[in-house]
RNA sequence: GGGCCCAUAGCUCAGUCGGUAGAGCAGCGGCCUUUUAAGCCGUUGGUCGCGCGUUCGAGUCGCGCUGGGCCCA
């Protein structure tokens, strides 16, 4: 730690505090009150005027963060900070029993301090605490970021997130809304009759999605294992042991790049129904999305930058090949035709046009043309076969599988199947994706033969699907970055950070 | 991987044509017993991200590096 002029000051006034007597590191708050309690009580100006609050002959006691500190000579007003919410603690020399004025001068922003007295009304008509008592409860050596601006550094709001919190009321609200999400989901998936499973993070063949893992090694059985990149073939293997619904919600790991959208361990929740198919799917994402809107964020419509969404059921359906023309402005016929598809996939620089796939490429297609235009909620279906190796096929069909895409404001939020069930056919599939491996592209999916054989005992007809958490509380908070719904994002360490770590 | 942009006091930011490093908040010392970014008087605080270069002289110009942001692939 570096010594400066504030900490210097600070541990200074510290010493002070101990020469007056004052437990300054007390092991427990004085606390009759939650600070927001009061404000929700008490907060409403017209059902409280001030003589109503001093009527009640109440003392209380609450605790909070020094946010502000206006000193008035022999009064004191300050604001105290708690969970998000904020109530102002009116000091009077003359109020206040000894030592607690002395103890007042000693006080900096950032400091906690538990204060009791009566609710009052000032003359402004804001609710403050009438300070009779002061407790120190934590003194802080540092001092918080600029009181009006906030902390807007990004980099340090990332790699101090504390100090964003606490300096930044809208971040400390989006973390909480985050949490109610996620516990709405989880009420939600409760109520359809879902239980909520754990299967391995760390698995020895990374499957169930295409993306390069992140690599470790257990050291008693001297093998590798992979964090994972999705849960499926796990959770499918819950529906062979005869779960009916089963969900999780956990992190999955993905060693790619970083942005906007993408942060390397992101939040996922998959979801498996025995009996169920793709359209039993689309129904529940729509009864969940449509219902944390209204029930957390209290509309169905909700702002996205400068655009607004409707969450309203139901969502838009259009299948891969409609989207690519309608959004590409492209002869939906021209799709038919794989020479065509090729033409089309060259003319926008799609890489190896030549050597790939007409599915691959209206894969690519779909990417270029249509994906980032999607911005209210839209289905996309009918996805190529080569795209989905885990997918029963479209009835009459079989170079299109039966899966959607969730497509919210340009992003694809949800993936779900008419998971494939046919063990000859899945363990086809996976010798298609490992002649893809031999070739060249290393995110093609791994043989799991342990899968193929759980299949084989008989996997009854189910829908599956996997969520985005973390871009539906982006889409839901209006967070225009991945980083700004996860509360320690990933960072490239700094110099001094490595060096230190090094020394230790 | 490619392109563009940013880095100056604890924080938020100025810094003109290359010529002594600035403001607000915060801090410190005063005044003030109902303030609201309180106010008033005084005042401390700088490795201008790091390195090399150009120049009589670099926060400013050039090159490289580090960290971050945005866009594209």
């Amino acid at each position: 730690m570096q010594p400066n002029q504030y900490r210097d000051a600070r541990l200074e006034k510290l010493g002070k505090l101990k020469t007056l007597g004052v437990a300054v590191w007390p092991r427990k708050a004085r606390r009759t009150h939650g600070l927001a309690e009061l404000v929700a009580t008490y907060g409403d100006a017209a059902a409280w005027p001030n003589e109503k609050l001093e009527a009640l002959g109440l003392s209380i006691s609450v605790m909070g963060r020094v946010l502000t500190i206006r000193e008035m000579g022999k009064s004191v007003f300050a604001h105290l900070t708690e969970n998000g919410e904020r109530l102002q603690a009116f000091f009077r020399k003359d109020d206040v029993a000894e030592p607690g004025w002395e103890v007042l001068k000693l006080l900096d922003m950032g400091d906690f301090i538990s204060v009791t007295g009566p609710l009052m009304r000032t003359k402004t008509g804001e609710l403050s605490v009438r300070v009779k008592e002061v407790q120190f409860l934590s003194k802080a050596l540092l001092p918080l970021p600029e009181k009006w601006h906030g902390l807007q550094d990004k980099e340090q709001r990332y790699r101090q997130r504390y100090l964003d919190l606490v300096s930044n009321p809208e971040v400390l609200k989006t973390f909480q809304i985050r949490s109610r999400i996620v516990s709405g989901i989880r009420r939600f998936m409760e109520g359809e009759g879902y239980l909520e499973v754990e299967t391995p993070m760390m698995q020895p063949i990374p499957g169930g999605a295409t993306a390069r893992p992140f690599v470790t090694h257990h050291n008693a059985l001297d093998m590798p294992l992979y964090l994972r990149i999705a849960p499926e073939l796990y959770l499918k293997r819950l529906i062979v042991g005869g779960f009916e619904k089963v969900f999780e919600i956990n992190r999955n790991f993905r060693n790619e790049g970083l942005s906007v959208r993408h942060n390397p361990e992101f939040t996922m929740m998959e979801f498996y129904a025995a009996g169920q198919d793709l359209r039993d799917m689309m129904a529940l994402t729509e009864a969940l999305i449509s219902g944390l809107a209204k029930g957390i964020m209290g509309a169905e419509v909700l702002p996205w930058g400068d655009q607004a969404i409707s969450y309203a059921a139901p969502f838009r359906r259009l299948t891969l090949k409609d989207a690519i023309a309608e959004y590409g402005g492209i002869e939906r016929r021209l799709l038919e035709d794989d020479t065509a598809i090729r033409t089309l996939a060259k003319a926008v620089h799609i890489e190896d046009p030549e050597t790939k796939t007409p599915g691959t490429l209206l894969g690519d297609l779909f990417e270029h043309h249509a994906e980032k235009q999607l911005i209210q909620p839209t289905f996309v279906t009918d996805y190529p076969i080569e795209l989905s190796p885990l997918t029963k096929t479209l009835e009459g069909d079989d170079r299109f599988v039966d899966r959607f895409e969730l497509f919210v404001g340009g992003m694809e939020l949800a993936n779900a199947y008419s998971e494939l069930n046919d063990p000859v056919d899945q363990m086809s599939r996976f010798q298609a994706q490992m002649a893809e491996r031999e070739a060249g592209n290393d995110e093609a999916m791994l043989l799991d033969l342990d899968f193929v054989n759980a299949l084989e005992h008989g996997f009854p007809p189910t829908g599956g699907e996997g969520i985005g958490i973390d871009r539906l509380v982006m889409l839901l908070t209006n967070s225009a970055s991945i980083r700004d719904v996860i509360l320690f994002p990933l960072m490239r360490p700094t110099k001094s950070a490595e060096s230190e770590e090094k020394e230790a």
